[in-house]
RNA sequence: GCCCAUAUAGCUCAGUCGGUAGAGCACUUCCUUGGUAAGGAAGAGGUCACCGGUUCAAAUCCGGUUAUGGGCUCCA
């Protein structure tokens, strides 16, 4: 006699056994139509599951993000019937649920081209309208291993193999399409009303280049039409903000064939390059750190001892010169300590930071480089910590706070932390790594941040924390980072001598606020759509004048306003006034500076922002000291 | 590196069935001196990414290379 209670806490008892699906037309008869699945004592479950016993039992709708979640792996269910009825010799492998959609992966035989693509969706808008019904029914392991043998799936016969023997699977039926799957699922195909493909792509079986290539085919769900559109509305909109769209609009920077890669830096670019290095380099100057600059290349055997060479001489760039082999650096550390050798270091000397805008170079798979994001040439904020085990936590934390700090004046707030341990491949002993994961993880949870585990993504020679913000259209990228290493020092031959008189290794901290200058940038661009914070702007002032009777005044104008340290200049093109403005504009110039007669005649300048406010007329010094009290605000300018 | 797609004027893009290329913007010159998002006219500009093949003839069809875009793998 199950006693139900719903989400408003109020209670409904039946006499006997009850669906899911019952409880729902029973409550309404809208309900019955929406619902999707429940959510029984916080597990989701099918609508046909009955329940027995009391129970919390919530109806899930496309209202809940878990509804949406559920059409999604629904409509990924349908992409596989849709192959199937298409592509009878095509294999299903795994389809799951990804931000905003799904994808589902295939075996077939030849690619699957972009009319193949069309054809599919057109397929599962068919199956949809046909209004399934969706079907779970459950089975032993090794039936279910033996019945998609039988059918050819071989794929799915080796994942449910790998499942525990003892395990009762579900599987979910529609038409004549059955596929292995936890659930829960829409009752019927026909809950799915807003779905598109999106793209094709190729992914290893199982995650792992070693194994074939299969198909992986991408799509997005919605609960319903005006969802999707206004989906697919924001990710056109987030296109345009594309950091390589920007750079050729704005003229920041350019690729070439011959130098992949490598970036070709433009005169506004570089403006806002070095805006962003002098603002690190004042900060880490605040905050303790000695700024160096160590080679360019080094000799082969320095990289041996730091275990670059055997790790990653495949992705350096070697040079060889009078029979010795060099490397061009890929990484700063094993130059830093170079500068840690120098001189007899005292426990006094700690802790020690050493702080480079390192120019780094990996020679980095080609299918891997991604506009500023992903690049062979870059620079790091890079700077190494040595110190004691006891000065970690302390280090650790003022670095996160120094990270917050920066990243705040750059308009971030939304970071994603990452904890990133022991990788199967890497040196020095467990105990060590035990300790410098739990300084990382101390840290971590001391500052109250919401942080991931990434088993097994730790560099090979210490764990890391990863600070990673997102691009426009929300991929992710790591940009700061800290991370613990008790090896590299002993290996490089770094010792300091303790209280006790007793030569000792330092612990070394590699960390970056940044990361790459460029990556950063990448994102700056796409966070601001081009349209940069004052202090940023490439340029932040433009000096027009609206006939040539005014020409002499705005060039006097301009220079003034770059003698007192802004970035302006003036145009004085003879044209129409509207069109300068939708020019520099355009261009995401910050201020906009007019002069006519009448500003001549009152010595004043008439005040446009780049998003069209008139901020009225006033004495050039005026604007000046407008422009510094804004610079000195920094962080994200709301327009 | 792997899978798929793409590469035409400085930029954004057309170019049908194979018959040696076209628009808009930008650029140059001239006219216009106009008060807050495009004033007008004329002109110039291309070895159709590169290499090879098929063909009387290739931007177009085929093969290869390079780069770029979307994924996968990798990321010290």
């Amino acid at each position: 006699m199950p006693n139900i209670t719903l989400p408003d806490g109020s209670r409904r008892q039946y006499r006997q056994p009850i669906s899911l699906s019952d409880i729902a037309a029973d409550i309404g008869p809208g309900l019955a139509k929406a619902a999707l699945a429940a959510k029984v004592d916080g597990k989701l479950a099918d609508l046909s599951a009955v329940i027995d016993c009391d129970a919390k039992v919530s109806i899930i709708t496309d209202k809940d993000p878990e509804g949406v979640d559920v059409i999604r792996h629904s409509a990924a269910h349908l992409l596989a019937q849709a192959v199937k009825e298409l592509f009878p010799d095509a294999q299903v492998t795994i389809g799951p649920v990804i931000e905003d959609g799904f994808y589902y992966d295939f075996a077939y035989a030849r690619p699957f081209t972009p009319e193949d693509l069309q054809a599919i969706e057109a397929k599962m808008k068919e199956l949809a309208a046909r209004d399934l019904p969706v079907v779970r029914t459950t089975m032993a392991r090794d039936e279910a291993v033996a019945f998609f043998r039988n059918m050819g799936e071989t794929y799915k016969a080796e994942i449910i193999q790998s499942i525990p023997a003892d395990e009762t699977l579900s599987l979910y039926k529609q038409g004549d399409f059955i596929d292995l799957c936890r659930g829960p699922h829409v009752p019927s195909t026909g809950k799915l009303k807003a779905f598109k493909l999106t793209k094709l792509a190729g992914a290893y079986w199982r995650g792992d280049s070693n194994n074939e290539m299969l198909q992986r085919i991408y799509g997005t769900a919605w609960g319903n039409e005006k969802a999707l559109k206004e989906y697919l509305h924001r990710i056109e909109e987030a296109e345009k903000r594309d950091h390589r769209k920007l750079a050729k609009q704005l003229g920041l920077f350019h690729f070439q064939e011959e130098a992949p890669g490598m970036v070709f830096w433009h005169d506004h670019g570089w403006r806002i390059y070095q805006e962003v290095e002098n603002y690190i380099r004042a900060l880490l100057r605040e905050n303790g750190y000695q700024e160096i600059r160590t080679p360019q290349v080094m000799d082969r055997s320095l990289w041996e001892k730091s275990g670059h060479w055997e790790k990653f001489h495949d992705n350096m760039f070697v040079t060889e010169s009078e029979k010795r082999e060099y490397a061009v650096k890929p990484m700063n550390c094993p130059g830093h300590i170079q500068v840690f050798n120098q001189g007899l270091k005292s426990y006094r000397d700690l802790p020690l930071r050493l702080a480079e805008f390192g120019s780094c170079h990996r020679n980095e798979q080609s299918g891997a480089l991604h506009g500023l994001m992903r690049l062979r040439g870059f620079v790091q904020d890079d700077a190494h910590i040595f110190c004691t085990e006891e000065q970690i936590q302390a280090e650790v934390a003022a670095f996160i706070d120094l990270l917050h700090r920066a990243y705040a004046d750059f308009g971030f707030q939304d970071i994603q932390y990452r904890l990133s341990t022991r990788p199967a491949n890497r040196v020095g002993a467990d105990e060590v790594w035990d300790q410098a994961e739990h300084a990382l993880e101390q840290a971590l949870n001391a500052k109250n941040l919401p942080w991931d585990l990434q088993p097994g993504e730790g560099a090979f020679y210490g764990p890391k924390i990863e600070f990673s913000l997102k691009d426009s259209i929300g991929r992710v990228w790591q940009c700061g980072t800290i991370q613990v290493d008790f090896s590299m020092p002993g290996r490089l031959g770094a010792y300091y001598i303790a209280e006790d008189g007793a030569k000792r290794v330092p612990v070394m901290l590699h960390r970056a606020i940044l990361g790459s200058l460029e990556r950063f940038i990448g994102i700056l661009i796409e966070e601001h759509g081009g349209a940069f914070p004052l202090w940023l702007a490439p340029l932040q002032a433009v000096v027009m004048n609206i006939t040539d009777n005014q020409a002499d005044y705005a060039l006097q104008c301009a220079t003034n306003l770059v003698k007192q340290g802004l970035r302006a200049k003036s145009d004085l093109r003879n044209e129409k006034i509207s069109f300068k403005i939708r020019e520099h504009t355009m261009q995401r110039v910050p201020y906009l500076l007019v002069v006519g007669d009448r500003e001549v005649e009152q010595n004043t300048v008439a005040v446009r922002a780049r998003n069209g406010a008139d901020l009225g007329t006033m004495p050039l010094q005026d604007f000046i000291d407008r422009c510094r009290a804004e610079i000195a605000r920094r962080g994200k300018i709301t327009e």
